[in-house]
DNA sequence: TAGGCCATCTGGTCCT
DNA sequence: AGGACCAGATGGCCTA
């Protein structure tokens, strides 16, 4: 059966349409368009029994006929009720067409603004990356399960580091993007980065050392750097509750006054120790400029800029997976569950 | 090549 | 009347 594609049930536009559709060769389609041009080709295209046939030479001869209901073979179709339709003069046609151009345009306009919030929805999503943007789809079944696992916290008590966040993060989502978010949000030991970094430039330097020490050791519950984008008064608008910022984080004190912690320093990132780490060209560089891009982060904070000369730069390869992960993702964006988890103590304290 | 995703056009409906 | 919003249709692009 024909697909309908214009037209609601029992609409007389509906049968004109689907009795009328005509495909037009596409071949001059070849090009850039512009929205006009676009426009244009689709207010010509469809059938000739709807009023967006306004280019036609004939209009005013059809206008003539107005009332004659189209068929096929010249069949008759019963007199239509309702209204006489108005004449298509000529002005009339140029006002629908200047009409349909300017409906078209603020859709286009809304569509855009609304892909625009999608991005910045994306943006404070746990595993946010420019080259390998989450689909709309995925983007908002992400944020539902994110701020679900985030009440989970809250209310349970529930480690951001245990499987059931994991669990809740990755329902529903699609398998690219479950590897996605879990290789985000892999944390433990890296011997396998080290072993690889090993392997890539030789015995490592002090300053790879500690940059491998940093990319290593993404402790649960540590105190975490700032996010701007990402910053837990943005999460949570609790009493007293203040996103920790990163001119006040040191090892041991929370701006918030939350119980010290002895432990390493929390490295700006929450990258996987599983992650095997390969070398791109330059050219394949995409770091993004989001404030809380790890790159970012070390070179306007504690780590000096050349620090980063010894990253392993491009790509991270995700174990057991197809799918790559492009460093420009900003894991660290994800470390905010840590705060929100260090902060739990000291608001149910209250 | 099929399927997923996306941008765009379109007509209908509701609201101002 | 005109704008916002919506859902259906369509074609292009990309990837497995």
């Amino acid at each position: 059966m024909m697909t309908k594609p214009f037209g609601k049930p029992g609409d007389v536009t509906e049968l004109v349409s689907s009795l009328g559709w005509i495909e037009e060769d596409l071949s001059s389609q070849d090009g850039e368009q512009t929205p006009e041009m676009l426009d244009h080709y689709s207010l010509n295209r469809r059938n000739s029994c709807l009023p967006m046939d306004l280019g036609s030479e004939d209009m005013e001869e059809e206008e003539e006929e107005e009332d004659g209901e189209c068929g096929l073979d010249g069949e008759k179709a019963p007199k239509r009720r309702g209204p006489k339709k108005k004449k298509m003069t000529k002005a009339r046609i140029e006002r629908f067409r200047a009409r349909r151009v300017k409906a078209n345009a603020r859709e286009r306009t809304r569509m855009h603004g609304l892909n625009d919030a999608l991005d910045n929805l994306r943006q404070v999503m746990p595993c946010y990356s420019k080259t390998q943007k989450l689909s709309k789809i995925e983007t908002l079944r992400l944020a539902r399960n994110y701020i679900w696992a985030l009440s989970d916290v809250l209310e349970s008590g529930q480690s951001t580091e245990s499987h059931g966040f994991l669990e809740m993060l990755c329902k529903g989502l699609s398998q690219p993007t479950s590897n996605l978010v879990a290789g985000c949000l892999q944390l433990g030991p890296t011997a396998m980065l080290l072993s690889k970094l090993d392997e890539k430039s030789g015995p490592l330097d002090a300053v790879n050392a500690q940059q491998a020490h940093a990319l290593s050791f993404p402790s649960p519950g540590l105190p975490s750097p700032p996010y701007g984008s990402m910053e837990a008064s943005h999460l949570l608008h609790l009493k007293g509750f203040k996103g920790a910022t990163y001119e006040n984080h040191s090892p041991n004190e929370c701006s918030n006054g939350t119980p010290p912690y002895d432990g390493p320093l929390t490295p700006p990132l929450s990258i996987s120790g599983n992650f095997a780490l390969k070398q791109e060209p330059d050219a394949e560089r995409n770091f993004t400029s989001h404030p809380t891009h790890p790159a970012h982060y070390l070179s306007s904070h504690q780590y000096p800029a050349s620090s980063m000369s010894g990253l392993p730069q491009g790509h991270a390869l995700f174990p057991g997976s197809r799918y790559e992960l492009p460093l420009d993702i900003t894991f660290d964006s994800f470390a905010a569950p840590h705060i929100v988890s260090s902060q739990i103590g000291s608001i149910y304290n209250e």
